[in-house]
DNA sequence: TTATTTTGCAACTTTTGATGTTACATTAAG
DNA sequence: CTTAATGTAACATCAAAAGTTGCAAAATAA
């Protein structure tokens, strides 16, 4: 399959929600993401549904943020997008009859919850709020462009 | 895509190889896996190309540990199998124009980049000597079935 | 109330990469 | 020479993400 890319995307719209605060169609994010407005609506379905966002249908429609910044971290948008698989390898079967295979299988998962806890744990401690400083901060600097 | 199970079923492969000692041809490990010969052989040619296993064609022919289990370690047989992709998730674009997409990316990069290495390192910390011994302990288990 | 704009959503199609399959060449044993 | 293996190219299948199409529902404004 593809690469899952709901996570950045949508960290990528909320973003550009907070520093304009205005409303946006789903037809002026998809432009901006390159994709399809349907897409759009699906996959922000989940942050409607979640809170940080908000829907009015008809004319001056559209999509606005509801939550502030600080209070949405990385792992709730992950949440909120469905929880998306994190790895494209592992195990084949999950509970194999032979022996030696479930010691293999759990040598792998072992490692692979590690890394898991690790991420989560980083889209945890980030916060909207902090990737919106990082911008700020880009942009004062010389080499930006 | 479907999940890669490469490093997984190599590494299942390598441990019975070990124990038994003998050669295996690619049918009896293609039922082992319940998967196809063919594939066996197009997975294991990556082992036997870093120097792990070795093959032989014809009557009597098929595939043979060459190292040591202590000496080749779970990172080995993930490069030995083409280092397959680790994250199922990731950004849409590498170098995008717009710079709130770059401090995304960044973040979320940040934050893969540490699981990655947590992963690897517990690949590179572990041998399939490890692994053969972790199944002899649960083997002389009360509970072990 | 009617035309227009917009979300909501179901049902498909496309894409992409891993895996599976078929066919045949090559090599070694007996 | 026949048989049992690997080696490999070429193609088929599968699964999950993303993309598309079509239409219903709702809200705005004339």
């Amino acid at each position: 399959m593809r690469t899952d890319s709901k996570l950045s995307r949508m960290l990528h719209v909320l973003l550009h929600m907070a520093r304009n605060n205005k409303t946006y169609t789903s037809d002026e994010i998809a432009q901006m993401l390159s994709t399809n407005p349907v897409v759009i609506r699906r996959t922000m379905a989940g942050l409607k549904k979640a809170g940080f966002i908000h829907s009015e249908k008809g004319p001056k429609g559209g999509w606005s943020l509801v939550e502030d910044l600080s209070k949405i971290t990385l792992f709730d948008i992950y949440n909120a997008v469905g929880e998306p698989t994190i790895f494209a390898m592992g195990n084949e079967r999950v509970n194999p009859d032979c022996a030696v295979e479930r010691v293999v299988n759990a040598a792998l998962d072992d490692a692979m919850n590690q890394a898991q806890t690790i991420l989560l744990t980083q889209l945890k401690a980030t916060t909207l709020a902090d990737l919106a400083l990082g911008f700020d901060q880009i942009c004062t600097q010389e080499s930006f462009k």
